[in-house]
DNA sequence: ACCTGAACACCGTTCAAGT
DNA sequence: ACCTGAACACCGTTCAAGT
């Protein structure tokens, strides 16, 4: 076998933290979050792994810096319409973005830091929150609250649903049909609404799913904007 | 060392998918998800890591089974007043029943299995739902959306803020406070909201942000609900 | 300043072999 | 049926040593 060396022809390009987040991105895309291991990553540079360590302080770090770059191409909405029209446009995009790329949720999911890229986006967004009439400390609430709704989302929708699917033992629609018979034979007098909404829980229309909560999230916002007529 | 063997001194308890769970569950409380590991767990029952494949298919599944081990001993709020504190007191119970537990955030999100503990809290929640007249798939879609936007909260909530954190080289504080410090530092001409905002944006008060995001979902639900008076 | 070799202390998982 | 020993193919990270 042998792999490590001699597989990036030009090792040229010096190594720098740009380079190891890039090689890291490629991997990611091609074998997975799972399988990103500084050792790859090094070999991917066609260089050892310690050598990393002088770039970076350790894996977490490495991973920081990738979740920022996987962010960075993300393309903001067009400025015409309303603030909920632009936030759902928003929220939509990031989602897409998110699901165009491997493993992308389970490396931005719960990591908290605020990477160039990311800060431009989050300037933009309170920009037009703000633009929106939203005060300051909610405009900086309601990102945070959307921001982590699709990440949290797609880390969900990326994720197997099994131990049998991770493990590619079954298919996702194998998964999903076993989940309906096995809420559909459930003892009816003990759980009657999972055995009525077998069907609605296990077949995970994503796309309602996450415009459901989304248009719920809207909503609550308009309400705190625009309070009812007659509430004040 | 050699600490492997001889730690439980009574090892007559047959191993069982049960007891591997309950030895998950204590080695998470003690030593953390990243020290999880299956040699840990099986030292834990004073057994060879191999012997766990006997019980568990692999590593996944015991997290699978962990992961509804969490949320056995959650409480659901009482029966009393509207969906809206019914629901309110759910997911601040649920956030505090994770918030209790070690790294269980990092366990539960983006793991859908459909264990019997989670089938019990979720029929129950289906049960108020319908009960407040939310038809069947608008039920389902927000037991959804109400799960996911807990797990995903506490999960930023429980990570560590930065690869220093979790290093243990800073502080929660100190991390806090560099990051309002770079935020404050940024150019002004680029990124006024930024500036303007660098407190309400890195000093993370989770209650708030929590009890913020939760306000405009419930809110939402109510004109899903109850639509405005004059919108029909 | 930057990279390598060798090593340490681990991993998940398989599989023949034991009982 | 259930557990062990030994092994395979890996990990992240440190550190002296090289250049």
């Amino acid at each position: 076998m042998r792999t490590d060396r001699a597989k990036a022809p030009g090792q040229q390009p010096p190594l720098t933290q740009e380079a190891l987040v890039g090689a890291a991105l490629l991997v990611l895309e091609r074998d997975g979050l799972d399988a990103l291991s500084m050792r790859r990553v090094a070999a991917e540079l066609g260089v050892q792994a310690p050598s990393l360590y002088w770039h970076v302080r350790n894996k977490e770090q490495l991973l920081d810096l990738l979740a920022d770059a996987l962010v960075a191409d993300a393309v903001p909405p067009p400025r015409e319409g309303g603030w909920r029209e632009q936030l759902r446009a928003y929220c939509h995009l990031h989602r897409r973005h998110l699901l165009g790329k491997r493993d992308a949720a389970r490396v931005v999911a719960g990591r908290f830091n605020l990477g160039p890229s990311l800060l431009v986006i989050l300037e933009d967004q309170l920009d037009r929150l703000r633009e929106a009439g939203f005060p300051a400390a909610e405009a900086a609430l309601t990102s945070y609250l959307l921001g982590n709704y699709v990440a949290g989302f797609v880390l969900q929708e990326q994720s197997p649903l099994s131990a049998a699917e991770a493990v590619g033992q079954a298919t996702r629609t194998e998964v999903v049909n076993a989940a309906r018979d096995h809420l559909q034979q459930l003892p009816a007098d003990r759980f009657p609404n999972l055995v009525a909404l077998a069907a609605e829980l296990s077949e995970p229309d994503m796309e309602d799913r996450f415009a459901f909560g989304l248009e719920r999230i809207l909503d609550g916002l308009a309400t705190l904007l625009e309070p009812a007529p007659g509430t004040r």
